[in-house]
DNA sequence: TATTGTTATACTCTATAACTATA
DNA sequence: TATAGTTATAGAGTATAACAATA
């Protein structure tokens, strides 16, 4: 709550020149769920982009060889797809990697525009000891949370970008 | 639930190549905090630039005018440290908005070096304005939230960035 | 000596247009 | 004609170093 501020007494002709704040009041923007999945999405980036340094990745690499990963034989444009990145950025990306020896282009068995993307043995040791980093990372995070409404909170992104 | 993959009966010399998955797995990123933050943060902020666009304002612009309303007087030190802005970056963005008339530098009562920052009649007015696309957009987005749970993800992404 | 605000600048991220090879 | 992938490039966002004025 804030004090009414008092007239000044003697000098009409002055602005009101207000003193500067001691405390910023910042609840609007934090009312916004925009606003504040933003800052959290910084927050929590910023330990990611640490833990994944070791590895010499960022966080979009480490998106993309996790999802390679998984998805054994996964193209350029199922990844795009299912990070957001759009296709001239994920070249280099994809390229980077491959020439890292992390990741392989076969051929696509059905389709001959597209390459079927796979780890190497190198790339599938290297993904497992980043998400490792980063899912134990992820979890100290959490642990910001009260008992354990991390559950909760992942419904909830979910709900707001799926 | 993924099928066995069958062994290739006539070949063993060929490598094991997996066909393409027709259904991306991001099973493993999705259960990250981080990464469901910034997936969140990435759709919600979409929704907030094209509330802004009409008004020619930039996320960060709103937040600076909103900041200054609410806290008249403030320094751009203090709206740094509010937004996690750098400085040298801040510069352009108070100077724009001086341009355009919206926002005043008032000579700091107590430290010559600062400048104490006021909102101008019109940028009351767009301010107030924007503030009223931006909750209306973002109650909205809420809406996709189960119930009402909107409080309950602004209390829990509060606690991951204080 | 430390801090506020500034300039200049580099680096990263993101987006668009246009092209090729294939479907 | 449409799609997968690529190249080149532009624009926005973010970061560091160095400086002037003041505390």
């Amino acid at each position: 709550m804030k004090a009414i501020v008092p007239v000044a007494p003697a000098d009409p002709a002055a602005a009101p020149q207000p003193d500067p704040p001691d405390r910023v009041d910042a609840s609007f923007l934090e009312s916004l769920v925009g606003y504040s999945a933003r800052r959290a999405a910084v927050t929590t980036m910023a330990a990611v982009v640490e833990q994944l340094t070791p590895f010499e990745l960022r966080p979009v690499d480490f998106s993309v060889l996790s999802l390679v990963a998984r998805n054994p034989g996964i193209t350029s444009r199922q990844l795009c797809q299912a990070l957001e990145v759009l296709p001239p950025n994920l070249v280099g990306i994809v390229g980077a990697l491959q020439k890292r020896g992390l990741v392989e282009r076969r051929p696509h068995p059905l389709d001959r525009r597209a390459a079927s993307l796979c780890l190497t043995a190198a790339g599938e040791r290297l993904t497992a000891d980043a998400e490792r980093a980063v899912a134990q990372s992820d979890a100290e995070i959490a642990r910001r949370l009260p008992a354990d409404e991390s559950r909760t909170l992942l419904r909830l992104l979910r709900a707001l970008y799926r």
